[in-house]
RNA sequence: GGCCCCAUCGUCUAAUGGUUAGGACACGAGCUUUUCAAGCUUGUAACCCGGGUUCGACUCCCGGUGGGGUCACCA
């Protein structure tokens, strides 16, 4: 049997991070197994549209590597759906449902429910007040044949519900074994709304049925709808998938992760300057670790490491200071090249034009201490005007004001008088400059120190000589000149 | 509240009956160094509690406690 799985998001107009796990976990475990991942749009919420919607989820599915095999994709940023088991879209396809949820009430096993909302209402109040379970008094159920046929034929809003069985329900989680349940503890579960679209638990089943889905893996706040969606695989005479329910992924206070307590878009963590592979490895190892002492996976480790059952059982706070560091470790692994690449949108964003050479430059100066790429917007600024600063910073711990002078005449002095040929390479201007501080008999922090709070304003930054080699012969030599003078005055 | 799930350093986790309970982030110290970052070395820090089972429990069982999820014509 092939593997086929599936990541059912409903469109809200941002992927959610606990989301892009799922759907992480989903590709793994397809690609793993040479199976198929496909994606599928749970758009039965009419009250809940969010127009462009698809659109956003696809193109951040494409960001961050996990386009589907089957289902909806992005061409020339219009929907166009993929595979032979589709529409791939809920709301194409609701006369299936209903089709569906019809031949269950035909087997006795659902029925027309008439009853308003407002009377559901009212009694769930009362239950509540007397501390009884809420759950529907299967008033409808008793309606004869003739009166349902006659009221359906008078047009009456109406919905279908499922008739819940006696008896209990189990089913074999992959990631936490035997759960069982009464089924009396369940609700007759509404199956098609009064507007004609289905719920999401006779879609999910019709759906995953239809397509084939071998594995449902989704979030742990679907366990407790797992026994419906047991229940109606059953009644349709189908088998059901493996499911694996993964642990949540929480707040700091432990609760489930919630826009409230902090940015959850995965948007919204690639407009700040994340990497879509630092998040991927990051998330990955929420809930999951396949070695002791790794912590950075490509994709392709992901994939071939990747075991259901080695997934843990309990939520794990999503911590965004190792995030933080994971992707300082992707941005030092990437080349100056591609730094430029991926910073460039952000320099865009800003409105900040910069040359490419010096954006280049600066990329491969300023990488080791980045950890989000949003950073060079700031970065920039340092490099194109010198930042104001207080000229006692000029001068070195271990010296003293004419010393900062000195070497800062000194340095001008000898960059002026080289092949500018250096500046072709960072390694020659340091390779120069040293070597004038030996031949001399100076020390390095006397001379260093006041050249790169001349150069930087900062006390701290990259070394001089990239700080030089950055900013160019004729920055360099302004730049020197005005520390001069700041400091002489 | 009913039902369901879960429980190792502050956080992410390893360990599947026998370890000085390991690694990573964060934090502290040191080395390196012209500063910062990186890197290297290193320190502080955990088995929720109580009963069993066993020669022996972080590991298995039961109970408690704690946390979470879920109880819609939302997914």
């Amino acid at each position: 049997m092939s593997i086929r799985t599936r990541f059912a998001p409903s469109p809200t107009g941002y992927l959610h991070i606990g989301s892009l796990r799922t759907c992480l976990y989903n590709v793994l475990l397809a690609r793993q197994q040479g199976g198929t991942f496909l994606l599928r749009i749970e758009d039965t919420d009419r009250e809940r549209y969010v127009p462009g919607a698809v659109e956003s989820l696809l193109s951040t599915l494409f960001r961050v590597g996990l386009a589907p095999d089957e289902g909806p994709k992005l061409e020339g940023g219009v929907v166009v759906q993929s595979g032979d088991l589709g529409p791939y879209i809920q709301s194409e396809r609701l006369p299936l449902y209903l089709e569906y949820a019809e031949s269950l009430v035909a087997q006795g096993s659902a029925y027309y429910c008439f009853c308003s909302s407002e009377r559901l209402d009212s009694l769930r109040k009362q239950q509540e007040i007397a501390k009884l379970p809420t759950k529907y008094d299967r008033r409808c159920l008793s309606l004869s044949k003739e009166e349902t046929s006659l009221r359906l034929s008078a047009n009456e809003p109406h919905v279908i519900r499922l008739r819940m069985p006696d008896g209990e329900t189990s089913f074999d989680d992959a990631i936490r074994g035997q759960i069982t349940i009464q089924n009396a503890e369940i609700d007759d579960q509404v199956l098609m709304k009064s507007d004609g679209f289905p719920t999401y638990h006779l879609a999910v089943v019709v759906d995953d049925h239809l397509m084939k889905i071998s594995h449902v893996i989704r979030g742990e706040e679907w366990i407790s709808s797992t026994p419906k969606h047991v229940i109606l695989y059953r009644l349709f005479g189908w088998d059901a998938p493996v499911f694996a329910h993964l642990p949540l992924i929480l707040n700091p206070d432990k609760s489930k992760l919630s826009k409230r307590q902090g940015d959850v878009a995965v948007e919204d963590f690639l407009d700040k300057g994340y990497l879509p592979e630092a998040l991927i490895n990051f998330v990955a190892l929420l809930g999951f670790n396949p070695k002791a002492d790794q912590e950075l996976y490509s994709i392709n480790e992901l994939t071939e490491a990747f075991d259901l059952s080695k997934i843990n059982k309990s939520g794990a706070v999503f911590d965004t200071a190792k995030l933080d560091w994971m992707n300082g470790q992707y941005i030092m692994k990437k080349t100056p090249e591609e730094l430029v690449g991926l910073v460039m949108p952000f320099l865009e964003r800003a409105g900040k034009s910069v040359e490419p050479m010096l954006i280049k430059r600066i990329c491969s100066v300023e990488r080791p201490r980045m950890t989000r790429l949003s950073e060079i917007v700031d970065l920039v600024d340092g490099y194109r005007v010198l930042p104001t600063f207080d000229p006692q910073l000029l001068i070195w711990k271990k010296a003293d004001v004419n010393d900062a002078l000195r070497s800062l005449k000194g340095v001008r002095g000898h960059l002026t008088s080289m092949d500018p040929k250096i500046w072709e390479d960072v390694g020659l201007i340091e390779a120069s400059l040293k070597e004038y501080i030996e031949a001399n008999g100076l020390q390095n922090g006397n001379v260093l120190w006041p050249m790169r709070v001349a150069l930087s304003g900062r006390s701290s930054s990259p070394s001089p000589f990239e700080l030089a080699w950055a900013l160019g012969l004729e920055e360099t030599l302004r730049r020197l000149e005005s520390a001069v003078n700041a400091i002489s005055s």
